[in-house]
DNA sequence: CCTGTTATATCGTGATGCGACATAACGAGT
DNA sequence: ACTCGTTATGTCGCATCACGATATAACAGG
């Protein structure tokens, strides 16, 4: 199997991007964390926000969302619940699935960690950019 | 502190953009470990390679680059030297650093791994493009 | 030489996601 | 209505990984 030529520029710039998305991610970690929630809970609150005209996400959703086992989204969500920022209700239509809605709780930490991400990602939005076209 | 309006679509893009991070960071991690690299090996393969002018990185640029702490590096580094991919050397202008470099088998496996995540990242840049926009 | 600082290395620990397994509910076919 | 295969959620023990704490060695300035 023979790859095509890549010159330097292209390891840097894979190099470049890769640690701008994790300068991204530590910034988005320390902002969950300065709120007392680990990284993968406050996704898992973002991905029930932000499915939109959906108040609530099974746990199967989310943990398809997330990218993880349902099992670890089970369990994310059960801290959430324990921190009382989310509810589980049976569904209706269909009594295995568990719906899973925000509380006032989390939509009021998710106004807040969300204001800063945009702004975060406004502000590296031209590097991203940048990034992006030298691909 | 009172924060700007957000609309659902807000929620809805911050949502979908971490989605595509995450399905990136799963394509890359299978990309990874079908190589035998744990996706942290890969990215301090990817440091050192993308570092340009530079053949070599000390344990405390990678951590740096890594966005870890410097034990963790020496734990990666010492993984990836016990399977044959970086040499370390005493850096002569200095005794305490160690300055660590690619081995061939290396820089093999980063024409492959780098090939494959240009074209994913090619292939996916359309749509982190429009997310990028909407924010 | 001291002495404070920096760089790397070692060791034990805590958190987190996973595999394996279990239970319950659905639905299609008979 | 009953079976049976499938799907959804939940439980438990384990492996991995990054970290904090600590140790050692080498530098730099006085």
């Amino acid at each position: 199997m023979h790859h095509p030529d890549l010159s330097d520029q292209d390891y840097e710039t894979l190099a470049a991007f890769r640690h701008a998305l994790r300068r991204f991610a530590a910034f988005s970690e320390s902002e969950a964390k300065a709120r007392g929630l680990t990284p993968q809970q406050h996704q898992v609150l973002l991905a029930i926000k932000g499915t939109p005209g959906r108040p609530a996400l099974s746990v199967g959703e989310i943990a398809a969302h997330l990218l993880v086992r349902h099992n670890s989204a089970v369990e994310l969500i059960d801290r959430l619940a324990d921190a009382g920022l989310v509810m589980r209700a049976p569904d209706p239509q269909d009594r295995r699935r568990m719906l899973v809605t925000l509380t006032g709780q989390a939509e009021h930490l998710l106004v807040a960690l969300s204001a800063a991400h945009l702004r975060e990602l406004r502000a590296i939005r031209p590097a991203l950019l940048s990034l992006l076209r030298r691909l």
